[in-house]
DNA sequence: CCTCGAAAACCTGTATGACAGGTTGTTATT
DNA sequence: AATAACAACCTGTCATACAGGTTTTCGAGG
């Protein structure tokens, strides 16, 4: 049994922050990889002298912000980067008015002109052909809106993955949701076949500029993209 | 009392996530802002017809991603944007390796780039005034590395603010975790004090060039900036 | 009628015990 | 040696209890 009874030095920010720090320290010190196992719930309840339910409430943040992953009857495992969290931070802002859709655009369009650069530069085939068939598929689908709004989407998160720096691809993937409820009012302001199709060919053209590795062809072709669909949007009265 | 008899429709991921899904179902269907109060845990129970440890969990699933406030005796209110969440998954990113200090000191360059150019254009004078006085205060402290160190993340910040665009501060905010543990590694290989104040001096033409109105020159010093920096982590072997 | 303060009602934080059901390692049987 | 039953362990959920903190209520006194 451990002897700190809780000496009369800190505030205490409660004991469940103070779990979830135990925990994401344990990570660290342990040099812990994803997957590897954490200790069980009855273990981490003895280390730290506190009752089931607090620890049980630590690993439950750390599953809500995806740094672990939780299963019935196995132990919680180191769980891999994902977006998780991130989404959810930017659709809180979303939701509350504290942050607007163009502002989110401006900062896809500040990073996705670096993306589309990087991944001219450092795409392997497989990722330039991945990129190329996103495309197409927009295409081969233009009638059926919510198809193209997928593809579009995994259009631009294989240029952050071709881009090989997974934090872009973090942050990229964390505004798809975004993306996602708004995208079908871009695509109404484009009324006609025409535009529609030009707005396809747009992504087109950057995938070749991908499969040319030319970088500085790439981001204009970007800046256009984005240039227009933020037009569109606004046409359209997002604020 | 609900008649939800848990109809085999679905796979159910866990009454967990689907309570915090109803809490966030909430807070968008009532248009709450942040400050706003939510339903009591007794209320959340009665409403989802599940025991209170399950919303519990949920809650403090929220309050972990920052989305919602908890305090004791009170209820639970919606948070104001915060980049909490965000910086513990680029924390666990680093220290399971799976994303490295350069990846990240990349993107910061690519996002402060244009953050350094938007203040350039949109700061008031009040903000031009902050980010003058974060350089200056790195000049007059720096025989003390850790005033260095904080200065120079409010230097940053200050001009993520003055962007006016507040998704660049969140991310911007969350990098500022990793930059308090790598940004000794830097400054050491600064040797001399004449490099260091070099350094600072970079700064300061950051500032000036913000104060000036002149974007293209704010990002060009910018740029110089980052670039010393990340030559500075290589040579200190941070891969 | 207004003010002020104390009690009541409500709320969250933490602890404990219980049980269902999933997972894993062990053992006994074939 | 392969396999099937079993035991041990683990997480998911529920119910209950109580200690404090916060808000509301309401009555006493001015």
């Amino acid at each position: 049994m451990q002897e700190q009874t809780d000496p009369p030095g800190e505030p205490s920010p409660g004991l469940v922050s103070t779990a979830i720090q135990a925990i994401t320290q344990h990570i660290r010190s342990e040099g812990l990889a994803p997957g590897d196992p954490l200790p069980s719930e009855a273990a981490m309840t003895r280390q730290l002298n506190v009752s089931r339910t607090v620890v049980r409430e630590a690993f439950r943040s750390l599953s809500a912000m995806r740094l672990i992953d939780l299963s019935a009857g196995r132990r919680a495992t180191v769980a891999k980067l994902d977006t998780g969290a991130m989404s959810m931070v930017i659709e809180h802002g979303i939701t509350t008015q504290q942050i607007s859709v163009q502002q989110v655009y401006d900062v896809r369009r500040t990073i996705e002109m670096r993306t589309v650069a990087l991944a001219a530069l450092r795409r392997t085939k497989t990722e330039a052909a991945a990129i190329a068939d996103a495309a197409r598929l927009m295409r081969e689908n233009f009638k059926n809106p919510e198809t193209v709004m997928e593809h579009d989407i995994a259009f631009h998160e294989a240029i952050a993955a071709a881009s090989h720096n997974p934090v872009f691809s973090l942050i990229v993937t964390a505004f798809s949701g975004v993306t996602r409820r708004t995208w079908v009012i871009g695509w109404r302001t484009r009324s006609s076949d025409e535009d529609q199709l030009k707005m396809i060919k747009g992504h087109e053209d950057i995938a070749d500029a991908i499969l040319k590795g030319d970088p500085r062809l790439a981001a204009e072709h970007m800046a256009q993209h984005f240039d227009k669909s933020v037009k569109a949007l606004l046409d359209a009265g997002i604020a």
